[in-house]
DNA sequence: CAGTATCCGTTAGGATACTG
DNA sequence: CAGTATCCTAACGGATACTG
């Protein structure tokens, strides 16, 4: 064993890129799962009522990243014996833990859309620029809401 | 304006569907958003030392990212004319004020990979199923770092 | 150094149809 | 209701080559 202690010392760093917390991140930072783990903080959701909260979202994708938040430990799934059959989803200890920093991301998002959009109209008039800044998805088209 | 008072009342909703701060959740809750930003909160880093710093992302990737952040308002980009010429990135006000969480959840991940991966043996282990759980990528595989 | 451009494989994710 | 199974396309993202 190392001589240096390291009491507070992360055995892992996400900056390193063969570090197994890499992989971890991209499910963790991931909209979905914010969403997710934040509808289900409040309480138990059947996947229908996840599915509706969620507005947009597919079956597809919301069981898949069931499965994941599942497998990693975060929620838990149960089955209830009714007819028709009913699912129910709920946080972990450890889902819970991971809950705050999610809402905190996603607060913000909604608490600062203004200021993001006003840094978008600043960037897109200024000139200096002629191609388009890729990675964005859905530049200016969204009007409803 | 409003006769209701809305002070704390965010006008815009993440689990609505056509809500534009939908698409922006997808640009923060992102794995290298996570990372360059908690990259530059110490300081302005050059491109180059982004790369560097955060081992495996390409220049593709990076580039695409930091426009990206850039736009929203989070970075700015300064050029020096050096020579060979040199690219600053540094947070703005708006980019510090969305780290802390980022790094909170990049520092969670860091943290609870040992839980994760405990619970990832539990349920790969249980019998019950017979697909795989899909969305992860890479499911044991990991040795190195 | 800090990009841009291009080719290209892999994956996310929508739509649809079917099951216990 | 809560899935699973396909099909299909749009993007993400790696690799490589080229430029001011």
């Amino acid at each position: 064993m190392e001589t240096t202690d390291d009491q507070h010392e992360h055995h892992y760093d996400a900056y390193l890129a063969q570090c197994p917390c890499r992989p971890l991140l991209d499910v963790i930072a991931n909209k979905w799962t914010a969403l997710i783990v934040g509808a289900l903080l409040t309480r138990e959701h059947r996947f229908g009522e996840l599915r509706r909260q969620i507005e947009g979202v597919s079956q597809k994708v919301l069981t898949a990243n069931l499965r994941a938040l599942e497998r990693n430990g975060f929620v838990t799934r149960r089955v209830y014996p009714t007819s028709p059959p009913s699912v129910g989803y709920a946080l972990t200890d450890l889902g819970r833990s991971l809950a705050p920093p999610l809402v905190a991301v996603r607060e913000w998002t909604e608490r600062h859309m203004d200021d993001v959009e006003a840094a978008r109209a600043r960037y897109d008039t200024e000139a200096t620029r002629s191609g388009p800044a890729a990675v964005d998805r859905a530049a200016e088209p969204a009007p409803a809401r």
